[in-house]
Order: structure tokens, then sequence, then C-alpha cells
DNA sequence: TATTAACACGAAACCGTTTTCGTAATTCCA
DNA sequence: TGGAATTACGAAAACGGTTTCGTGTTAATA
């Protein structure tokens, strides 16, 4: 052995100062440290003061992990969603930070890029302890496998579950959604409102909840209105990549005066392909999309376009968690569950008359 | 059975099963079971194969809280940046999220929202143990009040840091920037080489490290062309927030044949008022900002602009940090830290001749 | 003065692991 | 057959806290 007996870094290295550090400094047991630092009656004034000022001086924090096995909590919330980059996601992810960090509880997130897998050894990444909680929205692997044993493991190990935007009825937990197939109606019915028949839809291949109930919207307020539901009016795009030739053929081969996207992005590129096919809009075309995002606020023309209020959104579902975890101790009560219905709102710019 | 009758929560949750659940049931130790799981030569095939089987059976997942008490590490790696809701930022994360889910770490985010304060409190939160590491980047305040104690502090506990893209001389540590002075002279040159002369620099009102540094690049670039600055090119605008009024003022007193903008968002709104007043982009004035989002990609005309390779930035700064944080055990060496330099790449579109 | 209550503190269990070290039982070898 | 080596396992400490319960000392009371 090189380094001399007493087996210390050698660096300057401020270890962490714990109780039992205290204990010996102060010649007090850790359990009179432990209790003196929580303010305890038990311990006389005189020993709170010395030990407290002494914690300071050495900037005594408790260690967390030790804390969290002893309590079986974690203050740690995990959140696992399809994908980072991306308006929505990203606006309900800071309402769930800003509302739990209110709590006093930490964030730990999961990127499940869209694939079954990943969503799965996420979960169980996280659920050996590392969190108190989940809130999630599903890959679109996970929707089309529909295969939802993660999830009910995870729930029967009793660890609340919050899943938003995209659920699933399979699994009995909290939900957040947003009004999708009433706002899609809704979105419908003010361009039939203005005048237009022909209203093409936009949507993904992928499956989803979400597409699958505001095409739900487009078609009644369709049949409401007595216009025929034309299948070839419908429009579907792969929900990654652009498949700008496919757009371009749609709109070639259809005549259509009006479109709803159920996305931003979806809704710029048709926006940039019915102008670059000498169409004006919103006179000729009118197009209504999802997602309040930057491009809808900053394209030319702006565009209409369905606000999620993803923050919102974001602090009820952690909301919803984390009542849920700080109340898990009950007994015998069946537990309950509810879903939270968000309601979106047309945001009428340049895009439409 | 592993769930005695009594005591336990009456209702059906199936309670994490344990070494000592196995312990129990298998009449042998806790070691035993431990080791047996971890496949250790010490025990008999025969005791190991039951042991597994059990807890396969069962389940059986360690529990990471323990693990981390005991081996001070918890494979959790801290990030703390200033806005989510923010291309950069995101794409940065994403990088970070990748590298070190498949080196098996998780992620644990805080968002500053650019204050001082926020900053201080979350890196307190985390550095109790939470996290083996930090990647961060700093607010707005902490640039501006210059005031970096906490990093000190959590440096010399040995935690450690990397910071990325707003960084600071003033810590010690690892760091990953992008080159930002010499890819703003690169574009200003091209915009120089395009006949350009009068060309504007808008950035932020805020004090920010990048864009001192683009504005150095601006003006160099301006310098070796025998371009001669001036002040009253130079638009500063609140980083949050529009202030509509002050750019189309700042158009209409200057005769301006091109701009740099700081990021996207100025960039954007400088296009629609130069479009508004009636110029041409690009014949008119050319246009070039900073961050490849997708207001860049979508815009009319589409935006020229500075690529920041965000996902490769934060998949090194992860990399980075978790060489640290895995080689942290070495002794007596001094530490050494590197800055990595990320070659931004210039993305010409439409807005550029 | 004897009994009791209040006070101030410590010992120890516990959370769920890992790991070192000790040891009983078996096997090996001469 | 006796000693050594090997095998297979368990006890216990440790990680850093919290908390229950026990106890010695002093003060109050009868």
């Amino acid at each position: 052995m090189i380094c001399s007996s007493d087996n210390q870094k050698s660096s300057i290295l401020k270890r962490k100062t714990t109780l039992k550090d205290i204990a010996r400094e102060l010649d007090v047991s850790i359990s009179t440290v432990s209790k003196a630092l929580k303010n305890s009656e038990e311990i006389s004034t005189d020993t709170k003061e010395k030990v407290q000022a002494f914690a300071k001086l050495y900037n005594y924090r408790p260690n967390n992990i030790a804390i969290s096995l002893k309590n079986k909590r974690t203050r740690n919330i995990g959140v696992i969603i399809p994908d980072i980059v991306h308006h929505f996601f990203t606006t309900v992810f800071r309402g769930i930070e800003k509302y739990a960090n209110s709590r006093g509880y930490n964030v730990i997130i999961c990127v499940s890029d869209e694939s079954f897998d990943k969503e799965v050894i996420n979960m169980e990444m996280l659920a050996n302890g590392s969190i108190d909680g989940f809130i999630m929205s599903l890959s679109a692997e996970t929707q089309q496998k529909n295969d939802f044993n993660h999830l009910k493991e995870v729930t029967e190990q009793g660890i609340p579950l919050v899943l938003f935007d995209r659920v699933t009825d399979e699994i009995e937990c909290d939900k957040v959604i947003i009004n999708d197939k009433e706002i899609a109606y809704a979105a419908v019915k003010k361009l039939i409102d203005s005048g237009k028949r022909k209203i093409a839809l936009v949507t993904t291949d992928s499956y989803f909840n979400v597409s699958k109930r505001r095409a739900e919207g487009y078609k009644a307020a369709l049949a409401d209105n007595e216009i025929p539901f034309d299948e070839k009016h419908v429009l579907t795009l792969p929900y990654r990549g652009i498949a700008k030739t496919k757009i371009e053929h749609f709109f070639n081969e259809n005549v259509i005066d009006a479109v709803l996207c159920v996305n931003e992005v979806f809704a710029i590129h048709c926006m940039g392909m019915i102008q670059k096919l000498g169409m004006k809009i919103p006179e000729d075309v009118s197009i209504i999309g999802f997602t309040d995002g930057l491009l809808s606020r900053y394209s030319v023309p702006s565009l209409t376009t369905v606000a999620q209020h993803g923050e919102r959104m974001g602090a009820i579902a952690a909301q919803m968690l984390i009542e849920k975890v700080e109340t898990e101790i009950q007994e015998n009560e069946e537990e309950t569950y509810r879903t939270e219905i968000i309601e979106a709102t047309l945001i009428e710019r340049e895009s439409t008359i």
C-alpha cells in the first residue's frame, strides 16, 4: 500500500457530512442528532442548539436515498412520453414539472420513442423503487399492439399511474384527455358554417386513439350537416417523415375547399402545397390544425388551430398522481379513478375565414 | 405463500418481493439468496437453481433505492436547463437521454425557468444523493448575476458537472459548446460574399455568453471586410415576448440588406416585418438565424440557419459526465477537464442568395 | 424519605441490499 | 485415521437515515 494508513481520499473533497459524523464530533448519539435536527421535544434546547449550529456549519443535508429507503417514498415522479422534441409533449411536461416541483417532487423522464419495447424497459427500470408513480402517454407501437401488460403489472403493484392524451380503456387508472371529438366537431362545424363543403381530413397512418377520436368528430360534423363522408377526402400521412408527393397527389386529385389536420406539421405541409398549387388560403382553401405551437403562430398565413392546453393537462395529471401517491395508505376502500377532460380551444387565425 | 395472511394490506396488492421474502420462504439466509441470484461460485448449483426459479416465479426485482444506498451510486443524471419548451434544449436533452439510457442511466430533469433561485434550489434538491452528476446550461439570471457558488459547492463535493452551451469560465469542469463566434463569422461572411453590406445583428437584451460570442463573430467578419461596425445596426430584443413595434421601428429607421438573428424566433419576426414593409427575401434582404427548428424549415421562404446539432451536444455531454462518474474512484491524479467544441453547420435555404 | 413523574438521551430495529468473514460439514490426501 | 482443503452457507456490518422503546438522572410530590 502506498497511500497513508488513514485510507481517506487524499483529495480535498469535502465528504458529505452525515448524522454519524455530527454525533461523533459532538459526542452524542445518532438518534439525538436526528431528533435535534427535527427540533424534537425530546431533546434539550441546549443540545438542539449545539447540534443545529454544528449541522449548519458543516452544511449538513440529509441523504435523500437513505430517507427514500426508510420511508419507501422517493418523491420522484416517472414520466414516460413518446417523444420530447414535440411541442405538445413538451408543454405537458412543463406542466408536470412545475406542479411536481411546487409539491417537492422531482421528475424522471424517459422517452419511449414510440417504441413498445422501450416503453416496457423504461417502466421496468423505474418501477423498482425509483419513483412513486407514473405519468405517461402511450407510444404508437403500444397502441397498435394493444398490449398493456406492463401497465397492468405496475398498477397491480400498487404504483399509481396517470395516463394522458394517448390513453386506453384497457387499463383502470386516472386519465387526462382533451375533448378531441368535440373540438374536431367544432372545427369542422366552423368550416362548414363558413361555406365550405369539400372538407378533407389529414391524419396519421399510425394507430392513435386521438386521431381516431378526431376523425369521429370530423365525421359527426359532416353527418350532422348532410355532407356525405367521402373516403377519398381522408389523407393519411406517415407520422414521421414527410410525404410531399403524397400530399401533392392528394390535392391534385381532389377538389378540396377546407382541411382539418390532426397536427401542426401536417397543416404546414398542406398549406405549402396548397399555395404552391396556386390556391389561396383561406379564400380557396381553409385550414385548421391541432397543436398551438410556434409553427401555427408564425406561419404565413398564421394557422387556425386547436390549442390543447398541454401545460394545464400536465399540471392536472401531476396533481392527480400526487394525490394518489400521498393517500395511498388508505385501507379497504375500493380504488376510484377519474378521467379528467381538458377543454380544447379553437384559436382562430388567418387560415380560416 | 409470500403474502402472509396477517397484517398485510387487505387489498390484493402484490407487495414487491424482497430478498428477505425469498430467504424466509426457501429457508435459507438472505446472503445466500443474494449470492445465488448473482450466480456466485459460493453457492451450490442446487440452491442457485431453486432460488433463481423462485425469484423468477415471483418476479423479484432488486430495489434500486437500496442498491443506490449501498453503492453510493444512483445511476441517475441530473439535468438542469433554463427551459423545456425550446427546440434547442429539447434536442440536447434528447441526446442526453438517449445516451444515458443506453448506458443504463436515468435522467432527472429540472427546469430553472431562467431563474437563479430556481437553479439553486433544483441543484440542492438533487445534490443530496439523488444523482451521480449534473449536466446543465446556465439560466439567464445566473449569467447576469455572475454568481456560481452553487456550482462551486457541487463540484467541491466531488459531484461531476458538465456545462453545455451557456457556460462560464468561473467554474472548472467539463464543457460542451458550439463554435458560436466562428459560425457567426461564417454566416456574416456568406452574407458579405453575396454582396450585402448593410448587415444587421438582432440579438437578446439579456446577458448571454452565446449572444456575446455570436456578436463577436459578427463584428470580426465586418472588420475583416472593411465594413465599419455600426451600433445602430444592432437590434436588441427582449428574450421573451415580442416587440413588434421595436422591430418595425428598426427596419423603418435603417436601410438594411441582410440580417443575422441569434435565434429562430427573432428571424421569423424579422422576416414577417420585412415582408410587411414590402421588401423581398432574399433579394432585398437576406436573413440568417440560429437553431434549426421547425420554424426555419417550414417558414416561407424557408430560413437559412445555423444548425447547432443539439442532439450530438447532449450525447457528448452525457458521455463526458458518465466517464467522470464511473472513473471517479481514482486517487491522487489531478482532475483534468475538457471543453468539447461542436462544429455548427450553416444550413442554406431560401432566405439567402 | 420514599415514590413518582418529567426530562434527556441512547440502544436498537428497520428499510433492502451487498459483502466480508467465520464456520460446520464434507471431501481429499497421505 | 487424522489433518488439510474445500464446499456451502450464515451472521453481521455497512450504506444513512427514522423511530420506538427503554433507562438513568433529576425534580416534584406525598
